[in-house]
DNA sequence: GTCTATAGCCAGATAGAC
DNA sequence: GTCTATCTGGCTATAGAC
């Protein structure tokens, strides 16, 4: 079944993902997503059975969103040096399309570590494999500086999902506007890419 | 009053910054924060009033000690360089002394962005303004490579601060236990900076 | 399948004894 | 100031009519 279904269980999903990533778990009323999904409230519980339920259904949903992203990086056929530009170019455009899920991922992990064991299963889960022994390679031969591929990894994400989910900080302190932000995000596409491949590679 | 205090609003205050930072507004229970502080539920109310002034405390208190680690970074009167890497090596040990914290920061302003606007009081709150004539002058001078300040800085916090908030998400990515990832974090004590100091610096 | 009504619980807050 | 007991409201979940 494709989201955009006009099922009800499409409507009631919709919904709940539109409210569990702006509250959390805990946050979350079932009320507002019945509201939201402009249906009663006991059919969430028809359909769903708990409010537990409703929320891994989200939660795995907007993870496998996020995770052909990562792969992207992960497991794609191209240099190291074209996956950093690649990604960090379409990276902003995915979020202006979902801004609520970084912040929703991190947080609810963060909640509850354990949670992420249930979805690990081989199913397209991004694994750093391919990665490493790209990067190992891509060291031996002199093309990049000495560093692990795990280091390189936290520093791309770092650098392309930090502007989202520290946007109410960074607003603060930087004292810009949200046009102004936004054009800042808009530079970043390009600019972060060059930022690490500065950082990395030999000369 | 120092937090040290053995009052009991200081041990409401300490139980409360436990449970609040671990569970967030939301999660948290104020007959958790009683337990923990060994008192009584109706106590914190006659101390604090409600929840929500003693999450404000809690929040204010957390921010108070995040503010000075920004504003070495901000404030200090020495260069870029040193400021980048005296920062990102102090600021693992800064963080395992309170763990919850980067991510409590974060989580609780995106559930609500206008909360800063209470605390924005001239009082210490971090401004870009001192960083950002540094940085354009480094620039002017040819000392750094073109870059704006404010994305300087969110690339230098971002380095630093989103191996904390990823972490769960990280961990499973690059499969390694606990102890490993830590000492991915000692590494980065050094690390981070070199990678910085390589991505800016003209040569 | 979809609704209304309500059960049952739990949490924040307060009353009032000491 | 500190406690026990309790009020009150709101929330998840279910029963039961249609």
């Amino acid at each position: 079944m494709k989201e955009t279904d006009h099922t009800i269980e499409a409507k009631i999903l919709n919904a709940a993902e539109n409210v569990f990533q702006r509250k959390g778990m805990d946050g979350a009323r079932m009320q507002e997503i019945a509201n939201e999904a402009g249906i009663n409230k006991a059919l969430l519980h028809y359909y769903f059975r708990s409010k537990q339920l409703l929320f891994e259904a989200v939660f795995k949903k907007a993870f496998s969103l996020l995770a052909p992203q990562l792969n992207k990086i992960l497991n794609d056929d191209s240099s190291v040096e074209d996956k950093i530009k690649n990604f960090s170019f379409n990276y902003i455009s995915f979020i202006s399309e979902h801004p609520y899920l970084p912040n929703f991922i991190i947080s609810e992990l963060n909640r509850n570590p354990n949670f992420f064991l249930t979805i690990k299963e081989p199913h397209g889960f991004p694994r750093l494999d391919k990665f490493k022994k790209q990067v190992e390679t891509d060291v031996e031969k002199g093309i990049l500086k000495p560093i692990k591929a795990e280091q390189l990894f936290m520093n791309i994400i770092a650098l392309n999902v930090f502007p989202f989910i520290g946007k109410p900080l960074i607003k603060s302190i930087t004292n810009v506007d949200e046009e102004t932000f936004n054009a800042l995000l808009e530079e970043r596409k390009t600019q972060v890419a060059t930022f690490i491949i500065d950082a990395i590679k030999t000369r």
